[in-house]
DNA sequence: CAACAATACATGTACGTACACACATAATTC
DNA sequence: GAATTATGTGTGTACGTACATGTATTGTTG
């Protein structure tokens, strides 16, 4: 499957251009794969990532600005998904000691609990996503990370 | 630049793990930069991908249903996209005589004028986003039609 | 140390996505 | 041909993004 049959193109003006609408059309699918994934465990793809950015750091808490800095998206609006996240009651937020301007943030008990049931899912999920060669997956790695100038 | 640096991750738990991040994240930035050229003329990328989809039919009209199915993001809500492309005057929405549950919809000369000024910089863009080669670009187009199962 | 600038977070708004549902119209079935 | 089903579009809501702005706190500078 080409991504011009995906979106009924004809044909791209350039590699380039094929290049960009490529990435962009595969890493929607992607999204929406994994995100149908985690929907049964109440959770959106950024809200998960935040959830997996605060266990790299457990039990240490993470300010917002930290946590934004190693979102796969930069801009993603933290404090609004740390708003749903207290709401569930998988992280807890307070204002920190040593700089008062400073929320920090700390999973919960039953966020790890959680997270630890997700993880064959989400394992799962990356093996069956594609059934491409590690060699491949290598290769297309080592593009994407020289693809941006 | 590797996606690891970019989001402050020490390591993947594998190839898969690592291309699945690695997709959504040089899309985000490839988004973005379109995002900001595209701004300056008034258009988000989704209005944008619009009017190049009905460019491809002009001055045939399309109907919603058939835009929509060939946007780069296929759940797109395209009548709420056109809302907007609708009160900027870049698109014209009727009822379809031949079935009456169709809107078509078809651009404006405005709209052709448009996208003739904006082709110029966004050849430019798709030209500047990447250094890579038209060879490395050919087979990272080639990797990312197979990635999919 | 007082005034100013910078930082961290929160919040408002416009836009977009995902999904459910409503409505009109067309197609199908009996 | 009437009833049922399917289709095309629009709209409501929850969530997320991009950007501007507000507020509290910290840092800096004269």
């Amino acid at each position: 499957m080409t991504v011009e049959e995906a979106i009924q193109t004809t044909s791209f003006e350039s590699p380039a251009h094929k290049a960009a609408i490529n990435i962009m059309y595969v890493a929607y699918r992607v999204k929406t794969f994994v995100s149908a994934q985690l929907k049964g465990f109440g959770l959106t793809p950024e809200q998960y990532n935040v959830l997996r950015i605060l266990k790299g750091k457990h039990p240490v808490a993470m300010c917002v600005r930290d946590i934004g800095s190693r979102m796969i998206e930069r801009s993603s609006n933290v404090p609004r998904i740390i708003d749903r996240l207290e709401q569930k009651q998988w992280v807890v937020r307070q204002q920190s000691g040593a700089d008062r301007r400073e929320t920090i943030v700390q999973l919960t008990p039953a966020a790890l609990q959680l997270l630890q049931t997700i993880k064959p899912t989400m394992d799962d999920a990356h093996r069956h996503m594609s059934q491409m060669s590690p060699q491949d997956l290598v290769l297309l790695n080592s593009l994407l990370d020289n693809y941006l100038k």
